[in-house]
DNA sequence: AACCACGGCAACCGCTGTTGG
DNA sequence: GCCAACAGCGGTTGCCGTGGT
């Protein structure tokens, strides 16, 4: 029972997008809006696209006050601690830094930051002499193998000194304050909220709520728990396996190492 | 210089959630 | 309550540039 495709597949245009098609669409966007609809978008700006992909390149690339250039040290953070808390969910990480959108998050965090966490040996481009520390991890410190987690279901596995460090007080690093109701679920539409996307979000930052995660979710984890001090994990098990066990993602041979993020 | 392998990233795909008739 | 339309999300793909051989 699938639904009918949002346009036309035959007579949309894929791939790359022209400046002209850029400027059509910002100059169309800024004189009308969306107009709150995105499918009839396109064909009222006069582009050959799908509403959908006029509105990721209007979101990660085309609107105002997007912030481009390298993630600092403090976006790092935010991103792991809230990895380590929620996962993969890109849209509510991208909410807490403004100016960045998930699809630029989720790209930097595959191929970037997750290596930094795992402390992987830097690619084969780089020379060896110049083997890259993982990320705030400072160079006394032992192996990712010499730590492991006591989380339940994940006793064992080497966890990155990096990744255990999210758990320091909350002084070390100030950490933002996600209302529950955004972890627990999808967000709804009446919460303008970052996607793909990247529309910014408005998240109350005042006032703290003890987060407790849906467990269906994820098994109940008490996010303030694992935000403000208590050397918890508590993350989903299997997100916190795919991110420690480098085997499983980068030792898979070629494949592997092309495709596993 | 040419080739190859890989990393980075823009864009697409397909699914789920929300809304309104 | 049901269903279609749409928005939003996260995963995946494919292209291109770069570095190594």
């Amino acid at each position: 029972m699938g639904r009918a495709p949002c346009c036309d597949k035959a007579n949309v245009k894929k791939g790359p997008w022209s400046p002209e098609e850029d400027k059509q669409l910002k100059e169309y966007i800024e004189k009308h809006g969306t107009g709150g609809n995105w499918i009839t978008l396109p064909r009222k700006a006069g582009l050959r696209r799908c509403g959908k992909s006029c509105r990721l390149r209007w979101l990660n690339y085309l609107r105002p006050n997007l912030k481009l250039g390298d993630f600092s040290d403090d976006e790092d953070r935010v991103i792991c601690s809230l990895f380590a808390a929620i996962g993969s969910r890109w849209s509510i990480i991208a909410a807490q830094l403004p100016g960045r959108t998930d699809n630029d998050i989720k790209n930097y965090w595959n191929t970037k930051l997750k290596k930094k966490l795992l402390g992987l040996p830097p690619s084969h481009r780089k020379p060896h002499h110049h083997q890259q520390q993982p990320l705030f991890f400072p160079s006394t410190l032992e192996t990712t193998a010499s730590f492991s987690s006591s989380a339940p279901g994940l006793e064992g596995i080497p966890i990155s000194p990096y990744l255990l460090s999210y758990s320091t007080p909350a002084s070390a690093f100030p950490l933002p304050q996600i209302p529950a109701h955004q972890i627990g679920g999808r967000i709804s539409h009446q919460q303008s909220c970052s996607s793909d996307d990247g529309i910014s979000t408005q998240i109350c930052n005042g006032g703290r709520e003890h987060l407790v995660l849906d467990n269906s979710l994820y098994g109940g984890l008490e996010i303030e728990k694992l935000l403000l001090g208590e050397r918890s994990l508590g993350c989903n098990s299997e997100e916190i396996k795919a991110i420690v066990c480098p085997s499983s993602v980068y030792l898979d041979g070629k494949d592997g190492a092309r495709r596993g993020y």
